[in-house]
DNA sequence: CAATTTAAACCGACTAGTCGGTCTGTATGG
DNA sequence: CCATACAGACCGACTAGTCGGTTTAAATTG
C-alpha cells in the first residue's frame, strides 16, 4: 500500500472526525494531530477549513454525478435507467459513507463561494432523475398522473436517507437494501405495461 | 396576539438563527440580541447553549410520538394506520418545519445526556411504524415478502427528506405531497387484497 | 558524480479575536 | 423584604489563521 500524503492523510482524519464530533467540534489543532502534520503543513495544503470541507464535499459529489451520468446513458428503457441510478447512487454508500454523513450534516457551514459550485452539481443529479421519470412517462412504463417532482424527491428521500442508518458491516448489505427499494418504488411507479417490462428483467422480488 | 415571554423569544430566534447559520454559526450573543434579552436572561432560562437545542428537539419529537400514537390507536386497519402516521408527519412540518431541520443538521452537537433522552423517542417512533408494517402483514394487505426494517426506512427517509425541500408558500401544499407519497408507497407495498381494501377508500390517486 | 541552487513541503510558536458561561448588580411585583 | 427576572461587564479557554524559519528533494551546473 502505498504511503498517503499529506493532504490525503488530513481528507482521512476529517472524514473520521467530522463525523464523529461534527465540523465545528473538530479544531485544526486536533485535525492536524490526527493526520500526523502540523498547522503548517494544513495551511499549505487548504486556504481554510471551509476548503477542507468543500474539498470533501466535491469529491463525492462529482463521482457520484458522473458515474450515474455514465451508467443511464447506457440504457434506454427508463425502468433500467432508474435501476441504474438507484443502483449506482447505493453502491456510492461503500466507498462515499462519511463523505456523504458530512455532507448532509454540515452543509449550512459551507462558505457561500463553495455552495454555489455544489448546488450546481446537485441540481444537475436532480434533473437527471426527473428526466429518467420523463422518458418513463413517454414510454408508457411509469403512470402519467405521478407528479414527476413529488416522485423525484421521493426516490431521493428514500436513498439519501440511507446514510442515518446503513451500518457497512451490519447484518444488511447494501445490495439487499438496493434490491428492496427497488422493488417497492418499482411498484410504486409502474403502469401495468411496465409491470410486464420490470417482470420479465430481474428487478422486483 | 399575547405577548411572548422572554424563553418564548428566544427559542423563537433559535429557530431562524439555527437555520440560517446553524446551530454552531450563531453565538449566544447574537441569539439574545435578536431575542430582544440579554446573557443574564438567557442563562437564567437555559443551564446551556446545548440545553437550548435540546428543548428545541423535544417539543418537535414528543409532539410526533404522541400525535402519531393516538391517531393510529384510532384505526385498525394497517392501511389506515400508515395513512394516518404520514398525514400526521406530514402536517407537522407546516408547525415545525425549522425544528426539524435544526434537528437534522444539527445532531451530531446533542450533549450526551439529552441524546439518549431524544433517541429513545426516535426509536418509539420506529418501532410504532414496524407495528404498523406487522399488522398488515398480518391482515395480508401488506406483502409478506418485504423486509420490515427496510420498508420501514424507505418511509422514514422519504418523509424526513422532505424538510431539506419543502417550502411552506411554494407550489406545492404538503397536502398534494401527502397524496403522492401516499399513492406510491401503498401501491409499492400492498397485496392485491390490499389493493381492493384502498380503492374503496381515498388513498389513491 | 558532487556541489550548488531553487522551490515546494512542512513546522510550531504566536496572535488577535471569539465564544460560552459567570457574576454582581438592579428592578419589580407580591 | 425577599424571590424571581433580567441586565451587561467581565473572564478564561479556545480557535482559525499567520509567519518566519527549516527540511527535503529535485533540478542544474561544473
Amino acid at each position: 500500500m502505498r504511503k498517503l500524503t499529506v493532504k490525503e492523510r488530513v481528507v482521512e482524519a476529517a472524514l473520521d472526525l467530522f463525523q464523529e464530533k461534527g465540523y465545528h467540534g473538530v479544531s485544526v489543532e486536533e485535525l492536524v494531530e490526527r493526520a500526523a502534520t502540523s498547522k503548517g503543513g494544513f495551511y499549505h495544503h487548504f486556504k481554510s477549513k471551509g476548503d477542507l470541507l468543500y474539498e470533501i464535499y466535491d469529491i463525492f459529489i462529482s463521482y457520484v454525478l458522473n458515474e450515474t451520468k455514465n451508467a443511464c446513458a447506457e440504457h434506454h428503457s427508463a425502468i433500467d435507467q432508474l435501476d441504474t441510478l438507484m443502483r449506482t447512487f447505493m453502491n456510492v454508500f461503500n466507498i462515499y459513507q462519511r463523505h456523504i454523513t458530512v455532507f448532509y450534516n454540515e452543509s449550512v457551514y459551507l462558505l457561500p463561494e463553495h455552495e454555489a459550485l455544489i448546488n450546481k452539481k446537485r441540481t444537475a443529479y436532480r434533473k437527471l432523475l426527473e428526466q429518467i421519470l420523463t422518458n418513463g412517462q413517454q414510454q408508457h412504463v411509469f403512470r402519467q398522473e405521478l407528479s414527476i417532482t413529488i416522485t423525484a424527491m421521493l426516490i431521493i428521500g428514500t436513498v439519501n436517507w440511507t446514510y442515518k442508518w446503513y451500518k457497512q458491516h451490519g447484518a444488511l448489505t447494501m445490495h439487499d437494501i438496493t434490491r428492496y427499494f427497488n422493488d417497492v418504488i418499482l411498484r410504486g411507479v409502474m403502469t401495468e405495461e411496465g409491470y410486464r417490462e420490470a417482470s420479465t428483467k430481474q428487478y422486483l422480488l
